[in-house]
DNA sequence: CGGCATCCAGCATGATACTG
DNA sequence: CAGTATCATGCTGGATGCCG
């Protein structure tokens, strides 16, 4: 396989497409990046399954409306899994999926950066 | 050292204040998920440094404003670093510093994992 | 060429109330 | 408990024009 030079010295050689403007995967990025999803992911990745109260309290300052969207997109693409059982009061769980896990190991790795980063930074200015 | 048993089973143990509401790492996090700043710093990840006229073009679709305010918001982060030669016509180069190319290298895997994931459910779907 | 200032539209997000 | 529906808003992002 043949690689462009423009691209050979990237450990990931991401297609040129993804610069294109309607590129889909800009729009599943940016789906991914939003607001809440990381947190959301963050959330789930770090121990067992959630209950929909149990997020609402660990994703300090999200609304049931953003919760619920955020939820929903995550689950229609692939990244979360619900769990509902038909008991009253419901009892709904939230897990991720295998492609959930691997997506949250990325989202962590680059929280997990800025968090260290954040931390040197108030270290510096005392 | 120990670490609590919520975390341990985690490669990247946040700390528990990221998930709360006011949380600086939060807000630097959407700043760097806004949606050209992951374009941006990939384009600067593959290559040499360049011109802003060069960047507004890889970054297709992207508005002059935004990529000013996104290059600002970068540089100021200090993940970009700009260098602006005087001459007529004037000419600007902006470059990745090495904590840019760390987060490069982070949001890269990320947009390399939803590349081929989008790749694959576009095989799927015919 | 490489911006910045201004104005404007739309969508992401938010607050609140209500329901199965 | 686990949401939905509705209304409000604010900020991101876009179009245009001007400047060094």
């Amino acid at each position: 396989m043949e690689v462009s030079p423009s691209s050979a010295r990237l450990s990931f050689a991401l297609p040129e497409g993804v610069f294109t403007a309607n590129c889909p995967t800009r729009e599943q990025l940016n789906r991914v990046m939003s607001k809440w999803s990381p947190l959301l992911l963050a959330a789930l990745a770090d121990g067992p399954p959630l209950r929909w109260s149990e997020l609402r309290r660990k994703a300090s300052g999200i609304t049931e409306k953003m919760l619920a969207q955020t939820l929903r997109a995550l689950e229609d693409d692939g990244f979360v899994h619900r769990e509902a059982r038909p008991v009253v009061p419901p009892h709904v769980e939230y897990t991720l999926t295998p492609e959930g896990e691997q997506l949250a190991g990325l989202v962590l790795a680059l929280m997990s950066f800025i968090v260290d980063r954040t931390v040197a930074d108030d270290a510096k200015a005392g």
